[in-house]
DNA sequence: TTGAGATCGTTCGGGTCCGAACTATCTGCG
DNA sequence: CGCAGATAGTTCGGACCCGAACGATCTCAA
């Protein structure tokens, strides 16, 4: 398959042009595997769970977080699920229109609005979980058993420090 | 700040929630992070480096890409960076416009592309890429040296097995 | 009590982001 | 040679994505 690099000449390619320059190249290796897998895994959940249902990523993610904490706050959604208030705020009018959440505006603080999925939403991820927790396993299973919980740790580590 | 989660109340919340389901959890937790790490990664590059540049994320990564493969054709820069060809095709005509590439239609295979950068563009990257670098040390160094080779290696097998 | 400042969610403009449909080009079988 | 099929990049429609600006609401000190 000409023009299509496999990871190793990438890295290979990326030492040779960059050699001399007074760099970090574990650090580097560490970063862009990252977003590497993380974008490998979510075009793989995309592609084999989120497809049929036609939900996006971020719709998905706003729902999980709204489902896990029964009824949630607007800003506690957008922290949670990694985008901006003004994201989550166009992705919730889309979920709204396809009936899965529900707004309601703060009785006691008039600012606030809090989110909490219908019926048809539940119904829509207590099928949809199930599926999504199978690519995950899927996405690991190159890890060892004793691996994962070392995999998490590390990568909460990152988490912490980038934030 | 009332709320905000923690990590630990959110995956502590997450395992109520979901107990008694036929669920892997430790999966979970190692897609999870993966994916909070990467969202909090970018964001900090986003912010301490590429914004003084008027750079978004993506259009960083193609310039990376074009500038460690000297020459690249748009299939290959559009797999490196994670993006389809459609976006990589509106994501070049910005970079084209603020004169960092160059677009080269291909004299043997006239369906072909390549792509380069131009003189702004390689000073651009000299510029900003040791900054990244710096930015991506940051992102790891609550990671032991010995921890960092392991963590690139576990997140190659998950990037292979995903995709 | 009143108004300056903080905080919340929405809106706006411009840039990704993708799948599907499209045009242009190349390949190779007959 | 000729044309069916494969392949490359662009276009299109609709959804996401963010920072900045905005209006609404709350807080609390004078």
């Amino acid at each position: 398959m000409p023009g299509q690099h496999t990871l190793d000449e990438t890295e290979s390619q990326v030492a040779t042009r960059l050699a001399g320059m007074d760099l970090d190249f574990e650090a580097m290796a560490v970063t862009a595997n990252l977003f590497r897998a993380a974008n490998a895994a979510r075009n793989h959940m995309e592609r084999t769970v989120l497809a049929k249902s036609n939900l996006t990523w971020t719709a998905f993610v706003v729902l999980w977080v709204a489902w896990i904490w029964e009824t949630a706050e607007t800003r506690e959604i957008a922290s949670e699920a990694g985008v901006s208030k003004a994201t989550l705020s166009g992705v919730l009018t889309t979920l709204e229109t396809r009936g899965f959440v529900e707004r309601k505006r703060g009785e006691k603080d008039g600012r606030l609005v809090t989110v909490e999925l219908t019926a048809s939403g539940k119904r829509l991820m207590r099928k949809l979980f199930p599926e999504f927790n199978k690519a995950e396993r899927h996405v690991v299973r190159a890890l060892a058993a004793g691996e994962q919980p070392v995999a998490a740790d590390i990568l909460r580590r990152i988490t912490q420090a980038a934030g």
